[in-house]
DNA sequence: GCAATACATAAGCGAAGACTTATTCGGTTC
DNA sequence: GAACCGAATAAGTCTTCGCTTATGTATTGC
């Protein structure tokens, strides 16, 4: 896990898309595949630089493996974004949201 | 300017320091350089990359162009954060910083 | 134990990426 | 306008990446 692992991980849109489904909810890797044109070693190589990331945890039940978005992996951007927010132009309204949600 | 274009541009090492060294203040080319192992054509690269990614900007001024840190790319990688807030961790100091800032 | 299922790994291939050297383009200075 | 300097572009090379097909590894159910 670095920001090397995170940021390239991030780089490729089929990942992106993957991280997104998985952030409406933990499935398995073969739930991810539907309605993805993508194969299952694809899937499976994706899912492991993902993983290698810190974007994405798997947790082993039974044969199937279930995918879940990895939290640390985000705090790690936040954090590397944090140190140039003297650059943010002054109102970012999705941040402020954000913001609120945290000041509860 | 894309999110592909973003998190791409950010995968490289190289890149990301040129950025962080950027943030530290404007700068051209050339001084941007100093202490970097790197040749003139593969900084000028890397800029067009980052330029492209709207993460940094340039301004001629004679015969020198100055660079500077672009707030619209960070604001883009802010906002695609910000989808994920679901998932953030309680508590990121970083990141609370960086909010009550922005409630001023 | 054996067939079936879910997923991972291996090996190879074509495309894209980061570098190099050489050259060109803009702009300043004399 | 000629020499010079900062920066961009061109073209080629080598590496890395994302895919494929084939095979291996767990786990379940009969």
């Amino acid at each position: 896990m670095s920001d090397d692992d995170i940021f390239r991980a991030l780089g490729d849109p089929t990942r992106r898309a993957i991280f997104e489904k998985l952030a409406t909810g933990a499935m398995n890797a073969s739930t991810l595949r539907e309605g993805m044109a993508i194969s299952q070693p694809a899937m499976s190589q994706h899912l492991a630089v993902l993983r290698n990331a810190s974007l994405v945890r798997e947790r082993r039940q039974g044969r199937y493996v279930n995918y879940e978005v990895d939290p640390d992996g985000l705090a790690r951007i936040a954090g590397w974004l944090a140190r140039y927010r003297a650059y943010w132009p002054a109102r970012i309204d999705a941040l402020r949201d954000l913001l609120k949600d945290m000041d509860q």
